[in-house]
DNA sequence: GAGCTAATTGACAATAAGTTTCATTTACTA
DNA sequence: TAGTAAATGAAACTTATTGTCAATTAGCTC
């Protein structure tokens, strides 16, 4: 997606198009990995300082809105953020590196009847994330620990 | 499970077994809907006036180290807690009620070796998540808008 | 292009979930 | 029935996120 198919959704959606949403929205979007708001944050300031950390907060509201992010749960205590296209897709999710791989087809037709005519529940939705090891971490095996290790491990499968 | 398995089961992984952890786990793990630490505590409140909120984040997290019970990603900010089997299962919710349905067998084998073909991950781990409404619910649908009339509502449906 | 208006912004304050601390109490063991 | 380490409740603390508000700005109209 580039700047001006983004500008346009964002202005069909009665949203304006400033300069710190559209460096936070780049930054978003050019990324495959998981963002957090700070990491987002630390990211957008190096570019463009002037940047609020709340204005961060605000605009992955509009993302998420807009169905251009999805909230990704991890054991973290802050969301995580993550591109992604707007038709229907599960994760593949690195839980060395936080990359995160978008796949469709998930093909879960036959267990959804299968479960609808045993419970009754009338499905209209799921959410399916896999965990694992990319092909990168695979192969070098993240022994880090500390937060900092961790930052330094990710940037190095990036 | 009842007060001997627990208590035992407690005892095994080096916990004691004191009457406001026990009030509060039968409360957890006699429950089938989607339980917040805040409607633990008022729950637990009504039998047992003594109980702190914070015993109930503790004991919460002991239920989790024991596998005893999972935490159930919501859109909402606070954690959700289910009591649940301690072998590998999946999810189905009620998105009015908040009813949680437990299944075993998701079959995902199929999805996981192709994806794994695909985008070279090595994947250990999934969490799969259906939601929709149960059969009371897709009955008489929800009109609830506030927290109260929630309330009202999923206690009507329970 | 100038002016208007409502949306946006950043700084700061407020909120709320969850955690830590600590003096007191209690479950288990020897 | 002590002794001791774990557990408890109350209060303070931490931290992610949201609300407030005056100043600024995008995008419309003329």
């Amino acid at each position: 997606m580039n700047f001006q198919e983004i500008s346009r959704q964002l202005r069909k959606n009665g949203h304006k198009v400033t300069p710190q949403r559209m460096a936070i929205i780049q930054t978003v979007l050019g990324s495959t990995e998981l963002l957090t708001p700070s990491s987002i944050f630390e990211k957008v300031k190096k570019t463009d300082p002037g940047v609020g950390e709340v204005t961060v907060y605000r605009t992955l509201n509009i993302l998420e809105s807009l169905g251009m992010v999805c909230v990704v749960h991890t054991d973290e205590k802050t969301h995580s953020y993550i591109s992604c296209p707007t038709e229907h897709h599960d994760h593949l999710i690195c839980s060395d590196c936080g990359k995160v791989v978008n796949f469709t087809h998930c093909d879960l037709g036959t267990l959804e009847k299968r479960l609808t005519a045993e419970s009754g529940f009338n499905i209209n939705d799921h959410r399916l994330d896999f965990y694992g090891r990319c092909e990168k971490c695979d192969r070098k095996q993240c022994k880090a620990k500390t937060p900092a290790e961790i930052r330094t491990h990710r940037e190095s499968c990036h």
